[in-house]
DNA sequence: ATTATCTATAGATCTATAGATAATGC
DNA sequence: ATTATCTATAGATCTATAGATAATGC
């Protein structure tokens, strides 16, 4: 039995305060998780200085003012939803990493591409854009780009470990981290064309892997074992 | 004997209507191009909605509503300054498809991402940040995003063109421009984090060739053929 | 009493227009 | 007369705060 389903009708939940002028469905979402999701669907789609308090608030079913219960400054709606986009994808790179030895550079390199790959499409409402906002770029917003220069050096890390050597000596780990998660990162740009399919995540992760020097034959034996390595991660 | 040395005093200009606030320095640009300028170094820095319309003015010298003697809205300038930003990678593409046949597609294709970044990067105030604005993404601006795909299209056709059996079998060109154009746009966000360096032109242009499944000995071959050819162009 | 909302508003913007003005150039 | 600026301002925002209010829950 589902959630709707365990109430009699889609009515107004009861809860403490004062009722909204627009009463609440029976959603069990806080008041703060909705308006983190709704501030999320109008910063990636007009971008953060372009959306208004009010035109969340409004989303929301909440007046302007009532946002200032729950979060101090408008900045720190960007803050919380930048520090949420990250996480996921730092996870699953600390996931694969436990693994040891047991998995080759090339197969973790394709898993975690994969993997990041799915997070970037599955989250709601494009958030992956928001890092892209020049307004993610100031002061405030620091920790969270420390944590996604984490990530590329991640990136560079097991690119450099799956080259070839022709490439490996060519491009530094740095530099590989930089085009790997560009290259990855791609499927941020496809959804806001079109709505991005299964066989784009082992598409962008093959491309990684011959970015990288690999032949047909290394992508294929890697991305073999990745299968395996990702139905284990479930 | 350069401009500057041109006048005995670097003063004001003398030229019709009313003098700035403050005078101008005897540079000849027109007004006109000194606001595309500060609008291009606020829009990139700031995003759009972030820059208002006295911040470029104080930039430039002139009052706030002297702006709108050049252009009728502030949405206006951002549409110049997209127009002019797709214009020379254009060029280029039809440039080295006119040479026709005579060109191997590998070595189109790492000629087009070499001068493609390099417009990038000598491009003034990291310009290529404003298509991925999300007010770009508005309907006044799909002119310009056609051009752009007209870019991506170019990028598709090349790579399909230069790919390795195995790769073209499996990524239709449509999704190879994606992942190209994507690539050969990480030195905007490498201009983002540092300078870019000479370097980094020829190992994107490298990387673009291995994606589309090139060995090493076949990359080596485009990039000596694209040398040429980039020299010719001039 | 506590919680989560509401209404009302201060104070600071922001874009764009109207009309005046200080140059040049015919 | 024409040009390119200026000053002044209308009217519409926008963020954040202050204080009232309508619920729940002890």
């Amino acid at each position: 039995m589902d959630q709707a389903a365990a109430v009699d009708q889609a009515g107004p939940v009861s809860r403490a305060g004062r009722p909204r002028h627009r009463p609440q469905a029976a959603s069990g979402v806080p008041a703060r998780a909705q308006i983190l999701d709704a501030a999320a669907a109008l910063f990636t789609e007009h971008g953060f200085a372009a959306t208004s308090t009010r035109m969340i608030a409004e989303k929301v079913g909440i007046r302007q003012a009532s946002l200032y219960y729950h979060f101090a400054t408008k900045d720190e709606l960007l803050v919380e939803l930048l520090s949420t986009s990250v996480r996921p994808s730092l996870d699953v790179v600390e996931q694969v990493g436990a693994r040891g030895p047991q998995v080759s550079a090339a197969a973790a390199l394709y898993a975690v591409a994969v993997a990041d790959v799915r997070t970037l499409v599955t989250a709601p409402h494009n958030i992956g854009t928001l890092y892209l906002l020049p307004e993610a770029q100031g002061d405030v917003f620091a920790p969270f780009r420390a944590e996604r220069q984490e990530l590329q050096d991640a990136y560079g890390r097991l690119g450099a470990a799956a080259a070839a050597p022709s490439v490996a000596a060519e491009l530094p780990a740095g530099q590989l981290g930089e085009l790997l998660i560009q290259l990855v990162e791609v499927v941020i740009q496809i959804r806001r064309a079109r709505q991005p399919t299964a066989e784009d995540a082992t598409a962008i992760a093959a491309s990684c892997l011959r970015l990288c020097g690999l032949d047909a034959g290394a992508v294929a034996t890697a991305a073999t074992e990745a299968r395996a390595l990702l139905a284990s991660l479930g």
